[in-house]
DNA sequence: ATAATAATAGTAATCATTACTGATAACGAA
DNA sequence: TTCGTTATCAGTAATGATTACTATTATTAT
């Protein structure tokens, strides 16, 4: 389960994942899927994405990276140098574990058709 | 309604703002909550906020500004000097008409406590 | 005033996610 | 091996935020 997701290079919903995995193991059922994405995401291995298509994506990729989320055919593209985090958040006294940035627009693809 | 969340200046959910809505129009319905919010959504008048906890928060300040989250008590903190765009952006010819960057870690409260 | 249009309350439907259940596998001790 | 314990899983039911629908009421224009 762990290696389906960090061997693709997308950032799959549950249900990509449970068809992906049912490839390799054709009997798995999705609640599985979903017990083991919620395990894997609580130790840190994965990483979750809320986006606005009301389902969460994964990503196996737990380097520091943002994402690119194009509003026209909803591809998401990774950016891998992210900018550096804002002063303010050591300023305000605060600690960060994580950061989740979701930067949205349209792609270049998308930009060339209109 | 537009008023109820730009006079707030907390990331209220539907819910918290069908009850205060109700404060104000007590036969107001859920349904017209949703409706008028996806609508100032739409139009840019507010800002949803997809967060790790399944509901959509929303924000009636619309100037350019991140958030921290509190993963131990959910607080909801405004950064109103986030760092500037990476720069990969527009190395890869992207367009961003928008961004959502929120950072995940222990508010003051919680670190003092613990 | 009347017809056409928009907005709404109330409720039903949707659907991603979570919880539950009963069965099966794995493992260790006696 | 046999019993007891524990973990995992398939399959399915339940949950709950959000959306869709419908009948009704407000609003506007003619």
């Amino acid at each position: 389960m762990k290696d389906v997701i960090k061997n693709r290079c997308d950032h799959p919903t549950a249900d990509m994942i449970y068809e992906s995995c049912r490839l390799l193991e054709p009997n798995i059922s999705l609640g599985t899927v979903y017990r083991n994405l919620k395990l894997l995401a609580d130790e840190g291995d994965i990483i979750t994405l809320e986006t606005s298509d009301k389902k969460i994506h994964y990503d196996g990729d737990i380097s520091r990276h943002s994402h690119f989320i194009c509003e026209k055919c909803g591809k998401i593209i990774d950016l891998f140098k992210p900018s550096k985090l804002p002063d303010e958040l050591t300023e305000l006294g605060l600690t960060v574990k994580g950061e989740k940035c979701i930067y949205y627009g349209d792609c270049t693809d998308c930009t060339i058709k209109n």
